[in-house]
RNA sequence: UCCCCUGUAGCUCAGCUGGUAGAGCGGGUGACUGUUAAUCACUAGGUCGGCAGUUCAAGUCUGUCCGGGGGAGCCA
């Protein structure tokens, strides 16, 4: 294969003309010498050719090598007497592959804002900052996969059509095969039995609970993939489509749940500290000042642990701070959140114990009855990053978990009988993979770090 | 879904209590000792988000619809 520009950047100067593939990101003309950068995306940094025009000067193709523009360039790699490179290409021939007329190409020289780049999305990771992104999401990816299979967990895939009725995670999204303008019905209701499952199905809100059939077979799981949520919620922080990293443990108790937790987080932070060094420094010059530092020490340090009963009481010390009052049984705002997080412990907290009322029927009761096995990961600037919980691993809690509530026990029957045959503790979480995204780079928008975000009234692209 | 802000040149924005549009960057043209967001000079770009209304007169005021941003809720 031939080397990117990544690699060309890190050798030594050659004696042989080779070829160079990329896209021109600047210019600089004068008189006698021409200078533009090549990108292919292998890494921040371009390549800076340069063409001698005492030696060779084809002005037909210097006018159109403009920003955007892809093209082919024989040279020989010298060493740059410039301050910011050590080798550049001393170009002998120049061919245009395709060109991008510089006065419609929308990326201009210059900064452009995240709004505008994003009615741009097809042309916005030729950008710095989102070039930038698209390689630590990548890395991250095999971070998140890396951490896990050292580990020994095995990956499921689980469903993406989900037609069982459990989840009851958030809005769904329906599938069908009907005719929407001539559906089947029965009585007043819709007749799904004419439907293509024979029954209502819908996009995956979380594999948490197939996860959990296979955590009790195979003992250490994880899933990694996409999940749809049809909230009408219009934030920063949610998407429509996003990716969930879902591990699950058997003979796994909450500890166990948290200390995996802080150690995912931990790995692939510093997983992307090491080999996005060069990505991580324009983040942490133009997105999140000190950004780098800060990772570095959540690295280095142990992650806070509190019960939900104790900080409540940190919170009603502070009662006068906050626009929602803080008492027991109501579930923490984004302030008090960013507070505990912020002000109170600096740094990432795992919050436990929560309520039952404000949490899902399959968590874990504790002996109070009061209080279930639940755990949230939360970081500063965004929040909640990880729910998790020890999951009810006792037939009739779960039973009567599912009764109080309201549900059905006849939908979740295979996921009782995990509890009926061979039912051991197990604990998990999910991670929202975009805010690990955005936790890590400092990106404001969760829309700027996936490359197509689906949100409400925009599928574009 | 609720609250607040916002929509003016390709981009980022200025435009006062209403009097028919400006800057920087980008583009084009030219100049220029190897430049690094190069520099310098000249130059062309606008149905002021859509629709309706008030007024002699609307970028400016009002209503409404549609974008965009921030916050809240829901959560990951």
């Amino acid at each position: 294969m031939r080397p990117s520009i990544k690699e060309i950047l890190l050798m030594n100067p050659d004696t042989d003309t080779r070829t160079v593939y990329g896209w021109v990101r600047t210019k600089r003309d004068s008189k006698n010498v021409c200078f533009f950068e090549l990108s292919d995306g292998s890494c921040l940094k371009n390549l800076q050719v340069i063409v001698d025009k005492e030696k060779y000067n084809p002005d037909d193709i210097l006018a159109k090598l403009t920003t955007g523009a892809g093209v082919e360039v024989d040279g020989l790699l010298v060493e740059s007497p410039g301050a910011n490179q050590s080798v550049e290409l001393q170009a002998s021939e120049i061919r245009i592959l395709g060109e991008a007329p510089a006065e419609s190409y929308p990326l201009q020289k210059k900064r452009h804002s995240f709004e505008f780049l994003r009615d741009i999305a097809h042309l916005r990771p030729r950008t710095n900052a989102l070039g930038a992104v698209t390689r630590v999401r990548s890395t991250a990816s095999f971070a998140v996969h890396r951490f896990f299979q050292d580990r020994g967990f095995y990956y499921i895939h689980t469903p993406i059509i989900s037609a069982s009725d459990c989840e009851g995670a958030g809005e769904m999204f329906q599938v069908t095969t009907m005719d929407l303008n001539n559906i089947p019905k029965t009585g007043g209701s819709v007749d799904y039995t004419h439907d293509f499952f024979g029954k209502s199905a819908a996009l995956t809100v979380s594999g948490q609970l197939e996860a959990e059939i296979y955590a009790l077979s195979h003992s250490n799981v994880y899933t990694f993939g996409p999940t749809f949520r049809a909230e009408n919620s219009n934030t920063a922080r949610h998407l429509a489509e996003f990716w969930m990293i879902e591990p699950e443990m058997a003979f796994c108790s909450l500890d166990g749940n948290m200390d995996t937790a802080e150690d995912f987080i931990k790995y692939v932070i510093g997983y992307i500290l090491e080999h996005c060094a060069e990505d991580m420094e324009l983040f942490n010059k133009f997105i999140e000042k000190g950004i780098v530092d800060s990772l570095a020490s959540v690295v280095n340090s142990e992650f806070h642990r509190v019960t939900y009963t104790d900080a409540m009481k940190e919170l009603e010390k502070n009662k006068a701070k906050f626009e929602f009052e803080p008492s027991w049984g109501v579930d923490l705002q984004s302030e008090h959140e960013k507070y505990l997080t912020e002000q109170v412990f600096k740094g990432p907290v795992i919050v436990t114990d929560y309520p039952k009322d404000i949490k899902a029927f399959y968590m874990k009761m504790n002996d109070d009855g009061k209080t279930v096995r639940a755990m949230d990961v939360l970081v500063p600037r965004l929040g909640e990053i990880i729910g998790g919980s020890q999951r009810e691993d006792s037939l009739e809690k779960l039973t009567a978990r599912i009764n109080d509530m309201g549900l059905e026990e006849k939908d979740y029957w295979w996921y009782l009988d995990l509890r009926r045959y061979g039912s051991v503790p197990h604990s998990g979480f999910g991670l929202g993979f975009e805010r690990l995204i955005q936790y890590m780079t400092g990106m404001q928008n969760i829309r700027d770090v996936i490359p197509f975000p689906r949100t409400v009234h925009n599928a574009e692209f």
